[in-house]
Parts: structure tokens; sequence; C-alpha cells
DNA sequence: GCGTGATCATGG
DNA sequence: CCATGATCACGC
């Protein structure tokens, strides 16, 4: 992708640029970007949320950060059903697996990401081509002290099996808002984690997750 | 290998 | 139909 719009100095220039996206289809966005659609559409996973990043001038690339530093926002696309619900859990970040004792919820990296976060929603619809797909109203979304509560015991709660090494006990269905699923390219991936003895083992990259039953609240 | 961007594909 | 577990692409 080649144009790259300058970043957004305030939260309501972004703002104006993010509501500039409605009713646009993925195609129209494209061209004008000067970029076509991937031939492998599906394979290309990331692939709207990077034509976004550059849409609206988000700092480059895979780098540790929030897409826009200097205002604390993270960008998330949100592909939703026809029923404009949700259509899949939101990627939040990977799960720390190594030197997590002094790590509190206020200093994790999930605390930082969903303290603002602009949501970029469209329709996602595989009946037609997705270059008619159409963007939909944005949403700029902090978690609600009643929420951030949830968010923060599902992290304790998660991150103390990490902490002790029950790794093994760790699946998608716990947490109430955020979940603990794989993340890596297979199965095959092995990184370092904390084993029920307490010593180091190979184990599978987890990141955390926003289930699509939260999301569908920020939407509605 | 790790972290960015996420959705895919299948079993229940 | 749906969430879980698995997977895809890319930069460095």
């Amino acid at each position: 992708m080649k144009n790259k719009t300058t970043s957004p100095a305030t939260e309501a220039e972004l703002w104006e640029r993010a509501c500039g996206l409605r009713e646009k289809t993925l195609g129209h966005l494209a061209a004008e970007m000067g970029i076509e659609l991937p031939p492998h559409f599906k394979r290309e996973k990331g692939w709207i949320g990077q034509l976004l990043e550059r849409v609206l001038g988000a700092s480059a690339g895979s780098l540790a950060k929030p897409d826009f530093p200097h205002l604390g926002i993270e960008l998330k696309t949100l592909p939703l059903k026809s029923n404009g619900k949700p259509k899949e859990s939101t990627y939040i970040s990977m799960v720390p697996l190594m030197n997590t004792s002094l790590l509190t919820w206020t200093s994790s990296d999930v605390y930082h990401k969903l303290h603002r976060i602009l949501w970029i929603p469209y329709f996602f619809d595989t009946a037609i081509s997705p270059y008619h797909w159409h963007f939909s109203q944005p949403i700029l979304w902090s978690p609600s002290v009643e929420e951030e509560a949830v968010l923060k015991q599902d992290w304790q709660d998660l991150m103390s099996l990490v902490q002790l090494g029950q790794l093994d006990q760790i699946h998608a269905r716990l947490g109430e808002y955020l979940q603990i699923r794989p993340k890596a390219m297979n199965a095959a991936v092995r990184t370092k984690g904390i084993g029920q003895d307490g010593t180091k083992i190979q184990t599978s990259p987890l990141g955390f997750y926003l289930r699509t039953s939260f999301t569908e609240k920020i939407v509605l």
C-alpha cells in the first residue's frame, strides 16, 4: 500500500476522518488510496485493518504502540453480520507468559489498549465481493467503570493461571469479557512459559481477546 | 521468534 | 448457528 495519510493532530481530527468512512465501500476506499484488493482476500486477514491504519494516519506497522501514540487511541476494525452484530471476537494483545510477577492490571498491555478505542465497523458478507462491503458509523469508546471492573477481574483470574504454571488449564471458556486463545501462525509454534512445577517449559503463544458478546454491547 | 493486523474452519 | 482452537500475512 502506497499512500499514507498524515497523522491526525487531535482526537477531533481523527474522529472527522473516521466519520468520512461511513457508508463508503471497501473498494472505493482502496481505490482512493491507489491500491487494489488482494486476489486471495480470505488469506489476508489483517488487510482491512492495515488499510484503515493508512487511511486514518496511524503510526507505521508492527511496533508495540497505540495506533495513535500522541492521542492514546487504539484502532480496531470490527466485522458485523447483516443483523449489525459483531461476527468475531477482537484480538487485544499477547498474553505475557514469563516474568509476570510484578505485572498489575494498570501496568498491563490489555489495560492500556482498552483505555480508548476507535472502532471502525463494517458489514462482512461473503455473499458479495469484498469490494462492495460497506463501512458503518465509527465509535470512539472507553470502558465504563463497571466494564473495567469486570475486565480487570478477568485479567487477574486468567493471569493467575499463567503465573501459577497452570497453562494447561487455560481455555477460551474462561473469562466473562476477556478470553485467552492461541495466537500464532500454527499450533507448532512454541514459546517459553511456566510449567506445573514452576520451571520453564515450551508452550503455545496465547492472546487476549474480547468476546463477541462484549463488543456487541459496544456497537448497540 | 515475536508482535502487528485479524479471520478461518470445524465440531458440537 | 456459533465459539473455540487453529491459522494467514507481514515487518523486523
